[in-house]
DNA sequence: CGCATAGTTCGACCTTTATCGAAGCATCAG
DNA sequence: CTGATGCTTCGATAAAGGTCGAACTATGCG
């Protein structure tokens, strides 16, 4: 036994109940505090405190320090990645006991994942930009055309500063919801940082939601060619 | 709380010892019945029993009755990718226990996951593909161009069989070695066939290893345009 | 039919680990 | 300094679940 890596040690890690809810909310891609995670997984601040110790010594979360609070959000995109695989075996094979309640829908249209847009009209994005040719795959690296460089300057992403940037500019992700791939990466995220700003969606406390304005809606349908269901 | 699927009951399946190395072996493609899951995960076969239906249950694995033997295999593809996923954190942000035997540098050179080839060599053929317009992304699915139709009856693979099969005939699968796409679906298993028929690899039994001949090494190199290291 | 082999079920241990109370640091405000 | 807040550590408790022996069912072989 023993080929390859140690599956069971992370999978342990994600499988605790509370660790998973803690998890689920940093997929959001905000960094929370000890105490916040412990009230929204309903444990008291101790067994929180334990079980994020655990998940940065698995390296699946990154802590920082600030003043008296301890922020945590996930260590990296491989991780938010490796959530979104397991979310869509567990809708997909999962457990019964899948009952879809009204935040759902709203879910499954367009939410956050870690720090990019997730969801359906994600995914409608993502093949609207393969189909204009602004990314290409090559390998597996995604990589932005010229085309796609003029597009995205011509909506005020500065490239300059994301290419300069350690992080990868264009990544795949595997929507848990779609099962198709949606843009993350640091262009990914600069997407959703731009739908922000220009007021086209709103986050909602609280969950992963992104909600669209009327529109702001309307806007990004017309701009990735998206026509209304 | 209570976004999204039960990423706990998952995880919680692969994250026991027992269960990870049932499914790591598992990996090989190859079904398995209960003593020799039993025997390689190095626990009775009322444990191992025990373990499998749990699997089963949770959508990880599917068992076939054969006379009085019940073999199991991984439930589908999905499954098998989210494991290379785990894999690639584990191996990556992992243990520290991580100790590279000999057995790992034939490892990453290639393997077999699930029913295709993967490893270094498995992800180049996947870039030779690409770069050679065999293949196209278009949207998250993978398109097999005229070309690589072509390219793919040249080498008698019998199109027409694997299209009219129900599952999915090119996908993409993320190596947790080299974290590079290589080719899975219907017809990267039909290529690791050939291969196999052609003696140009040779399955090096009890485990994932995929070991190339000499010369099967040259023509593969040949057919890819890879270069020798 | 009897016998052997493959797998399952049951029940009893026993290790593992999540949990929280209490006490201990660290940081900030005054 | 004192008090308040955020978090960590320690220790005891309790629940969950992996493990295996023993008994049971199912299939195949003569």
């Amino acid at each position: 036994m023993r080929e390859g890596p140690d599956i069971a040690y992370v999978s342990t890690l994600i499988g605790d109940p509370a660790r998973a809810n803690m998890l689920t909310l940093l997929m959001s891609g905000k960094a929370l505090t000890v105490s916040e995670l412990a009230e929204e997984a309903g444990v008291t601040i101790q067994t929180a405190s334990s079980h994020l110790s655990k998940l940065h010594t698995g390296g699946l979360l990154r802590p920082r320090k600030q003043g008296r609070h301890k922020y945590y959000a996930l260590a990296n995109e491989d991780v938010a990645r490796l959530l979104e695989g397991v979310m869509g075996l567990a809708a997909g094979v999962g457990h019964l006991r899948r009952r879809t309640g009204p935040k759902d829908a709203q879910l499954r249209q367009a939410r956050v994942c870690y720090n990019h847009l997730a969801g359906a009209l994600a995914t409608q994005m993502f093949d609207s930009l393969m189909a204009k040719g602004h990314l290409v795959l090559k390998g597996d690296d995604l990589i932005l055309t010229d085309a796609g460089a003029a597009f995205a300057r011509d909506f005020d992403i500065e490239l300059d500063v994301l290419h300069s940037a350690r992080a990868p500019l264009c990544r795949e992700c595997l929507d848990w919801s779609e099962r198709r791939s949606h843009l993350a990466g640091s262009l990914g995220r600069a997407f959703l940082i731009r739908f922000e700003e220009l007021s086209w969606v709103k986050r909602v406390e609280q969950t992963r939601i992104v909600s669209f304005s009327r529109s702001g809606d309307e806007a990004f349908r017309k701009l990735f060619s998206i026509e209304r269901p």
